[in-house]
DNA sequence: CTCCAGGAAAGTC
DNA sequence: GACTTTCATGGA
């Protein structure tokens, strides 16, 4: 199946979506990416404004890509400065993917103070052992593990998997989960405060791991999270925006201290808005290819 | 060898 | 409240 974007209605950049580092297991053999979400393996490819997929329909590919969002307008309306426009204008097209709140929620416990190639390698592993087999185009794919495949391995099989000090807020947050007495869709219906609040009551869960699961998951694209690359971006664009004790607590070299965490991050939802989110994809991505 | 990575939690004052 | 230390591991 393939869709026609218009690229005035619908930008849409594949590359820029799958590369920014919101997601860690997709694949490319050949000129087709593939995905895996809950149990579905699917392939695509985009030639101009053309979109190619295989293994999921119309609305699987509309859902998960976002293509729902209005993106010229979210676009205008997060384009504060010429920072944030230069990186608009960069990768112009990128989406926001909806991911599946569980595997997203791990995926970020897993990254804390890892490289995005060291958290692909331990999902994968993750994924390898302990996920479903499923086969599609003659090769073998993994579906992400349940709560409950988590919740009974001893914490030395997750340390093998080299999670190291992660392992036991992986185990218990998946104990938790799987007890049920965590309800996503709750969660997807309750506003950003709430949501977050619930969020930070697991194990291994902080201000950024949080925000994360609400941006890329849960539908709250006012989510904008604070890792170590926007904290830079931070120090060396937008320091006049706070007080100086504050600016220069930004150029030392230890991570944020909750109420300064939530200083940047509620500072950039008023400066960009309700679709703060999609600002510090952007501006993130930016950060880490380009020199800021 | 040292330094750093999509931080969080526990300890100290 | 706030600052500091600890927690593992791979890659540059």
């Amino acid at each position: 199946m393939e869709l026609k974007l218009n690229p005035h209605l619908t930008p849409f950049n594949l590359e820029h979506t799958l590369q920014c580092g919101q997601v860690f297991r997709w694949k490319r053999y050949n000129d087709w990416n593939y995905g895996i979400v809950e149990r579905h393996v699917f392939k695509v490819k985009q030639k101009k404004n053309t979109l190619e997929f295989r293994g999921a329909n119309l609305d699987f590919i509309m859902r998960y890509f976002r293509l729902d969002d209005n993106l010229p307008k979210i676009m205008a309306e997060v384009n504060q400065d010429s920072l944030i426009s230069q990186a608009i204008r960069t990768f112009s097209g990128l989406r926001i993917v909806r991911q599946s709140p569980w595997e997203c929620l791990i995926s970020f416990i897993c990254a804390t103070c890892k490289n995005i190639p060291s958290i692909k390698n331990v999902i994968h592993r993750l994924s390898n052992q302990f996920g479903e087999k499923i086969s599609f185009d003659n090769r073998e794919f993994h579906t992400f593990p349940t709560p409950s495949a988590l919740a009974e391995l001893p914490s030395q099989v997750l340390r093998d998997c080299k999670l190291g000090f992660r392992a036991n807020f992986i185990r218990e947050t998946a104990e938790i989960v799987d007890c049920g007495k965590m309800d996503f869709e709750a969660l997807r219906d309750a506003d950003y405060q709430t949501a977050k609040e619930e969020l930070l009551q697991l194990p291994g869960v902080g201000n950024k791991v949080a925000d994360c699961v609400l941006l890329f998951s849960l539908e709250k694209l006012e989510a904008f999270p604070v890792d170590i690359w926007m904290k830079r971006v931070f120090r060396n664009h937008y320091k006049k925006c706070f007080d100086m004790p504050f600016a220069k607590r930004l150029s030392g070299g230890q991570s944020l201290s909750s109420r300064d965490y939530d200083k940047i991050s509620s500072f950039a939802r008023r400066y960009f808005g309700k679709f703060a989110g999609y600002a510090q994809e952007y501006l993130y991505y930016y950060a880490r290819t380009k020199t800021v």
